[in-house]
DNA sequence: TTTACTGTTAGGAC
DNA sequence: TGTCCTAACAGTAA
């Protein structure tokens, strides 16, 4: 269920389980359709040791110093599995990094969308990819710039990855039922002092699923999350949960409490 | 059996 | 030129 804070959860993950060990091998799953490593990919990776992990937006980033690194993207359904040799293994494992000694880390992937591949710079790559500022970092200037500037839906605002990275479907969606906004209104609708509560919203939101590690069940009972149901009581108000598409996107909000202006 | 889905991106419309 | 929208990707589950 990867956008930022998912993907957040993963690279800690990374951070205590997959470093300071020697890279002895590689297994592959059924791979057809996937972005993964390739042969001479995966040989230069031979024999190093990843020393530290970066994150930006939903891109997560396992390398060291001066060597190459590993960018994983969850896609979809993606996941990561910091394992020991033994363990039973879940189903859907596309690739496996074999440690010396007996630690397996495995990424996981029923739908196929995610990608591994092996870069030699990160800044290069957010820069090659235009990645926008990631969401947690983004000052209130450039944030008003990327949703106030945009003639489309907030909604589609807050998803381009351009623009800022690393809000998906679910976590926009939240955003905008807790400010009351409606996901279809223009960015350039918005009144300055809505696209700041926007932004403080925005954040403390990832922040707080960021601190749960991204598990849905911790986080309060009266958010959008627990209730993406067509007809659900709205928590906000006395409106009722509404599903509608915007940009494309199954959106759930309340239009009693969420206006475009 | 049909429909929908948490992400990205190519291609086309405006 | 830029911005926006749709469809497609693959597999599963409801």
């Amino acid at each position: 269920m990867p956008e930022l804070p998912e993907a957040e959860a993963a690279r800690a993950r990374l951070e205590s389980g997959a470093l300071h060990r020697t890279i002895a091998g590689f297994a592959l799953g059924e791979v057809t359709h996937m972005d993964l490593p390739d042969e001479a990919s995966r040989e230069r990776l031979m024999g190093t040791q990843f020393t530290r992990t970066r994150r930006h937006g939903k891109y997560i980033f396992i390398g060291s110093v001066d060597g190459p690194w590993l960018h994983i993207h969850l896609g979809m359904s993606g996941s990561l599995r910091v394992m020991d040799a033994g363990d039973e293994l879940p189903d859907y494992i596309r690739l496996t990094v074999e440690f010396e000694g007996d630690r397996r880390l495995h990424f996981r992937d029923p739908r196929k969308f995610g990608r591994i591949e092996v870069i030699d710079d990160v800044d290069d790559f957010i820069a090659a990819k235009g990645l926008g500022p990631d969401a947690l970092e983004i000052g209130d200037n450039a944030f008003a710039d990327a949703i106030g500037r945009t003639r489309g839906a907030v909604k589609s605002a807050l998803l381009s990855q351009k623009k800022l990275a690393g809000i998906g479907n679910l976590w926009s969606d939240e955003a905008l039922y807790r400010t009351g906004i409606d996901p279809d209104a223009r960015g350039s609708d918005l009144t300055q002092e809505r696209i700041g509560t926007l932004h403080r919203a925005t954040r403390e939101i990832l922040q707080s699923v960021v601190d749960t590690g991204a598990t849905y069940s911790k986080l309060p009972d009266d958010w959008l999350i627990h209730r993406r149901d067509d007809g659900a009581a709205c928590t906000r108000c006395d409106g009722t949960i509404t599903k509608k598409k915007v940009g494309g996107r199954t959106s759930y909000h309340c239009p009693d409490h969420q206006t475009g202006t």
